[in-house]
DNA sequence: TTGCGTGCAAAAGGTTTGCATAAAT
DNA sequence: ATTTATGCAAACCTTTTGCACGCAA
């Protein structure tokens, strides 16, 4: 698994917050306490996510540390603005993962239990600047998605996956 | 945008009304009008598109071969099934392109004009076939987009690109 | 004749926005 | 004291659905 190839960013000296307060004081935005709660739960799990997902993790509303459904959505996109976070969708919803600290990777996405699972392949980086060239496009980023059914899934057909499907 | 710079694989022995009656005629659907009318406006022209565009490429309401909004939702699903089309999601939005004929592809999009690039890359395929394999993951298709910027867009970045930028 | 398919209007699902208020600086 | 950020409700946008009528078989 290639490791420092991705981005040649600074070795992750910094927590998630600090570098969101870095974001944050460039563009003379605020810290408040939505936007710490926020990080706090996101980047205490490694794993995607969606905003129902969150809000569901997150205190209930009237709860201590809740956070409003449009405020998550907002800090959310300040999260990706600030290379925190990874968007993505599946399935039309959007769908969220680590980026700060992680290298680029695909994913395989289970049909039936709905998991990803990352992958990461610098040849796949390869053969995607190699058509880019060719083409005389300029690259800034792309996103593969493989679908199917993970081992799990397969190899017992007849039990459901390990995770449930999305929407209970 | 996709002109035939295409890979002609499978010698098509139907055209695709042919093969949709086919489809139809094994599930006990009926021919209609609408469904005649949509194979003509979707195959008369290779390229990709999205609802709004179709609609935007058929008579208007209260004009004679005018289809609505949910027909042609229910239609293009059914292209789906029968395997004429493939559909993807761009920007939260679903975009079709012909399958029927037309070899597996990926897309390079340009950011700026909004001009979906195909490719085809056999390596990809086998590249994502060992990838899968490693992972004991049963592959049943994939979706690659390579974001950036085509050549006319980068080429001469104060000018618009070819296309409009949708919305308009 | 039978019942599938269509069109209309309305619902749904996810995301965004206007605005008054609360909080950060 | 300013001015940004939040929360609420409502708007938005794309896609789906309920239902009465029309048309294919």
């Amino acid at each position: 698994m290639a490791k420092d190839k991705a981005f040649d960013r600074v070795p992750v000296a910094l927590t998630p917050w600090e570098r969101f307060e870095e974001y944050l004081c460039a563009r003379g935005m605020r810290k408040t306490a939505q936007r710490r709660i926020l990080v706090e739960y996101v980047f205490n799990q490694h794993d995607h996510f969606d905003v129902d997902t969150l809000l569901a993790r997150l205190p209930r509303r009237g709860q201590p540390r809740h956070v409003s459904r449009p405020t998550v959505y907002r800090t959310l996109g300040e999260f990706v603005d600030a290379g925190l976070l990874r968007k993505f969708e599946l399935d039309g919803r959007s769908v969220y993962e680590h980026d700060y600290g992680y290298p680029q990777h695909d994913h395989l996405h289970c049909q039936r239990c709905q998991r990803l699972i990352e992958f990461q392949s610098d040849e796949l980086l390869a053969l995607r600047d190699r058509v880019a060239y060719a083409h005389h496009f300029r690259v800034s980023g792309h996103r593969l998605i493989v679908t199917g059914l993970c081992a799990s899934c397969w190899e017992a057909p007849r039990r459901r996956g390990r995770r449930a499907a999305r929407g209970s």
